[in-house]
RNA sequence: UGCCCUGUGGUGUAACUGGCAACACAUCUGACUCUGGAUCAGAAGAGUUCAGGUUCGAAUCCUGGCGGGGCAGCCA
């Protein structure tokens, strides 16, 4: 007794010091009362299906994280299953976009990739016993009758009257609607269930429709596709998923889902649903995406600001820190919104212990070093990431004019301003203590040109024999050496924390901020980042994390901003 | 005037199905530091939407309000 007591101590201690997010959630906990349960003999089987009519967000990252991850930390599995019933809507161009997202995130679902479009036959002999075991029907109403049939949410709907046509009728016109003998939109196939429910997925809902389009995957096999609720449940069923985990716009279909499977008599899965991801500052909807993308209000869908996966990538930030951020925001059931700050602090979490640092100088201030020899130069020793010894060092040339970064100077500092200004010791990184000793200004605007400094030799490396120290210290970058090359710095896409909240009469695209994007054209590097690869990311000390964007060429660079550095200088100036 | 879901610090989630509301982000101190970074230590901030009820004891159970979201595609 006493010795448990002990134990629970010990453990609540360990939790406490545990860091990172809770791993529970509601799903969890139904998962593991239905392995205690015995249900499903204790298997887990989960798919993540997405419609190939747009390309994944982060939202999207979240559901997949949630399914890969589930499967995985129950020895279980994961489908990847295109949702693609509409033909007129997808292509294969997703199709390709999805399965590169999904894999760079780092899932893997081997060698189970599924298409709602492989059970086409299937999908259709259930119909076809569903009209045999009479609860389903070959509806002639006009799209607008059907409407008007439905009734409203608080009005009961009436019988269409082609409810009651016998077994054999119905097969016959079902065939009829395959066999191409209809024009779009003349007959669909409904379920008989119940025109006063106060669930309206069950008003009769529709089955089968006629699209005489070709599909990218079946070509002009069908003019009619299977709705969505059909082929959702039985899909999973017949790939015995055990728990299908949707967002909760679909919680009210749910009724409809169990109903299909319970009328055929199937394998049935649980569907369960939880809140989709709302980002302050962003929109995640493929609507509102693809007008921003359409309308030109970025460059595309890999534009480093949207907040598609393929604009993060682009943006910088890695699949592991997607990840983190999954876990980091958790899984429930109320709608939420997720503030961007969470976002940031998951890549900077991963980008510290793994970006290598690397000096860049964004807004130049030329520094000339009045004491130091002309035409000298020496190579100094930077250490590449200090959270990681095994990245090793790298060699800075240092030289008689540098480039600082013009913040880091100001002529007359307020309080608790450490850097630069005249008459004060600072160390440049890696090299000398440095005072400076006159500012040079342009006569008639009087913007400062250039500092005139001296340095002491005998601080080289960075520390001083008389122990004497500095408050700051600053990256530079040598003016000979430097490579000149493009950044590219970015900001929230909308000037609200949630555009999808907009003023009456308003719409999200009258709060984009048109301040998003700055092109810095003007920036110094040292030497090595000349062989810097596509994709790579980078600390640019004291700065932020930069990543090399695809548009770079061998001797143009060009980076994209991930995220800054957390600036507590920065935040105190805002006060 | 229908049905379903949902209300826990500023934000996102927990609380082993009734036992002192916890963690993370954000915020603010301080220590340390050749990145005003990182790291470390600490602080402030909710009494759980409201009102009743059950109970020795309620965020958890019951009743009723209030707030938020979803549903009337031959979209998913």
């Amino acid at each position: 007794m006493s010795g448990n007591t002990e134990n629970r101590n010990i453990e609540n201690h360990n939790e406490k010091k545990a860091k990172g997010p809770s791993t529970s959630n509601f799903i969890k906990s139904i998962i593991n009362n239905d392995i205690k349960a015995g249900k499903y003999g204790g298997r887990v089987h989960t798919r993540f299906p997405p419609e190939p009519n747009g390309y994944l967000h982060i939202g999207h990252a979240k559901s997949i994280c949630l399914n890969f991850g589930i499967a995985a930390e129950y020895n279980g599995l994961c489908n990847l299953r295109f949702d693609d019933t509409n033909p007129v809507k997808e292509d294969v161009e997703y199709v390709d976009s999805i399965k590169e997202d999904v894999s760079w995130l780092g899932f893997d679902w081997q060698d189970r990739l599924f298409f709602a479009s492989d059970y086409f036959d299937q999908l259709y002999e259930f119909a076809v016993e569903l009209i045999k075991k009479g609860k389903a029907y070959v509806c002639d109403l006009a799209p607008d009758e059907v409407k008007e049939y439905r009734g409203t949410l608080t009005m009961p709907g009436k019988e269409s009257p082609y409810r009651n046509r016998s077994v054999e009728e119905n097969l016959d016109l079902f065939k009829q609607m395959r066999d191409g003998e209809f024009e779009d939109g003349l007959r669909v196939l409904r379920a008989k269930i119940d025109m006063s429910s106060p669930n309206m997925n069950m008003r009769d809902s529709t089955i089968y429709r006629i699209k005489h389009s070709s599909h990218h995957r079946t070509g002009d096999k069908w003019c009619i596709y299977p709705m969505y609720d059909f082929t959702h449940c039985l899909s999973d069923s017949i790939e015995r998923i055990t728990h299908s985990l949707c967002t909760l716009e679909f919680e009210n279909h749910r009724l409809l889902y169990d109903w299909y499977l319970d009328q055929l008599d199937v394998y049935h899965p649980q569907q369960i649903e939880f809140a989709r991801l709302n980002l302050s500052y962003t929109v995640l909807s493929k609507r509102k995406l693809l007008r921003l993308v359409r309308q030109g209000y970025v460059s595309g869908w890999d534009d480093p600001r949207m907040p598609t996966i393929s604009g993060l990538r682009r943006r910088g930030y890695s699949p592991r820190a997607i990840r983190f951020f999954a876990e980091l925001i958790g899984i429930a059931k109320k709608d939420s919104l997720v503030d961007l700050s969470m976002l940031e602090f998951s890549v900077r979490e991963d980008l510290n212990k793994h970006a290598p640092r690397i000096m860049a100088v964004l807004n130049p201030l030329k520094v000339i070093i009045d004491n130091y020899p002309d035409g000298h130069e020496e190579e100094l020793d930077a250490i590449n990431n200090p959270e990681d010894p095994s990245a090793g060092t790298r060699k800075v040339p240092f030289s008689k004019v540098l480039y600082i970064e013009r913040d880091d100077f100001m002529e007359q500092p307020p309080r608790k301003f450490f850097r630069l200004s005249p008459g004060r010791e600072v160390r440049l990184r890696y090299a000398y203590f440095l005072t400076c000793q006159s500012v040079i200004k342009d006569d008639t605007t009087g913007k400062i040109i250039e500092l005139h400094c001296t340095y002491d030799p005998e601080t080289k490396g960075g520390s001083s024999p008389d122990g004497r120290k500095v408050k700051a210290t600053l990256h530079w970058v040598s003016a000979r050496h430097a490579v000149k090359s493009e950044v590219r710095i970015y900001d929230h896409l909308f000037t609200i924390e949630n555009p999808n909240d907009t003023e009456d009469g308003k719409d999200f695209i009258d709060y984009l901020n048109h301040d998003s994007l700055k092109v810095l054209q003007e920036c110094y590097f040292e030497p090595g980042i000349i062989n810097a690869k596509i994709g790579s990311t980078y600390q640019f000390e004291r700065l932020g994390y930069f990543c090399v964007d695809k548009e770079s060429t061998d001797t143009h660079k060009v980076f994209n901003r991930t995220v800054t550095l957390r600036d507590s200088w920065a935040k105190h100036k805002k006060r």
